[in-house]
DNA sequence: CCCTTTATTGAATATATCTTCATTGAAATA
DNA sequence: TATTTCAATGAAGATATATTCAATAAAGGG
């Protein structure tokens, strides 16, 4: 392949790996496109040439986003416990072996409450707030089981999934934190020991 | 004292209510004056009779949070899971009974990365990693004595201090929400029964 | 009741930021 | 090598947003 070509494709990664930086940071609307341009060693000019506005930027990111971050959080028939591990074990993973999918974890968590933005793209942002309503059934099940703790099972959907936000928010913004252990996040749910009636 | 001196406080209250819960919804930059002052119900000119421009409006809402979220985060003689747990309570408490002690919590991390700010509140707002930092020995301290779990003092710290962000920065955009119970997040940090070496 | 002070408005202005464009130079192609 | 195509620049232009201001209405005080 040519030189341009691979050069191109380094370009625009490299865009789009300044302004995910920045925006995660800074927000959208404090990121200048001056800050984004100066971050990726290139003139004002020739970030246009590679993005047609700054807000078509942002939303090649999302749907870089949406793409990597699948969130399956399958169904699957193992008991609620085993899923939830699962899903945090995926996530810990992720979140601590790429840096960048911490950031785009953040990203996508921000893009949910900015207004300008299409609907396409909204619809797709929707899925970290389902993500907490179907939990509930499965910690219900769960609570039924004994294997997760008593409580409002809404309230612990938000500890279990919020808590996961959180950590990936604080190491998106300091890549070089040591990594917490999924386990950790499990014993939120986790009932302890005894079954109490 | 005079309707208008009455009617002057409450309407300064109106405008920092309402830019504060736009603030953290949209962040600062895509929070337009406009925004504010329809929230608030008056015109935008009125809005700038009250506050002299939006980064000084923006700086006195830190500096209400400054104030009111004083954390303590003592160092008494307790031992440090009894420490994490007061803290954690504490915490939990403000943020589940006053909606926008919540906001505050997430106006004041979204700050800490912000540029144009002046010099002594940046200083104000470094407490909120100096927490995670300060938290490190008295954990250390908790897994000789046992009551804290095993393995990298500082991943735990971290593990502990963003749950609670994350929780309180969905509680803070979602205010019907359910509350968590503090102790779930104390289980993060317990030993479970035996100590094991 | 008159005069002073303060609240209130929205259009006009200033400012900041995004976006375009004419130009230059370097790489591909023949 | 000549020619075409694309990368690259930064200043000019367009746009969006913050801020000011002159004018009006309401309240306070004598």
């Amino acid at each position: 392949m040519s030189i341009r070509h691979e050069q191109k494709e380094q370009r625009r990664a490299l865009i789009l790996q300044s302004a995910l930086d920045l925006f995660i940071r800074k927000g959208y609307g404090e990121t200048k496109v001056a800050d984004i341009a100066k971050a990726a060693n290139m003139s004002i000019g020739l970030l246009f040439h590679y993005f047609d506005s700054k807000e078509k930027l942002y939303e090649e990111l999302i749907r870089i986003g949406c793409e990597r971050l699948q969130m399956d959080f399958s169904f699957t028939n193992e008991s609620p416990l085993a899923i939830f591990t699962a899903a945090a074990e995926d996530l810990f993973d992720m979140i601590c072996t790429n840096p960048s999918a911490a950031k785009m974890f953040v990203l996508m968590e921000n893009a949910q409450h900015l207004d300008s933005l299409s609907e396409d793209l909204k619809e797709m942002l929707m899925e970290a707030d389902k993500l907490i309503k179907k939990s509930i059934p499965l910690i219900e099940k769960g609570q039924l089981l004994g294997e997760i703790k008593q409580g409002n099972a809404e309230a612990l959907a938000v500890a279990f999934w919020c808590s996961i936000q959180g950590i990936a928010q604080y190491i998106a913004l300091h890549p070089e934190t040591p990594c917490p252990n999924a386990m950790w996040i499990i014993s939120i749910l986790e009932n302890r020991e005894g079954i109490e009636k």
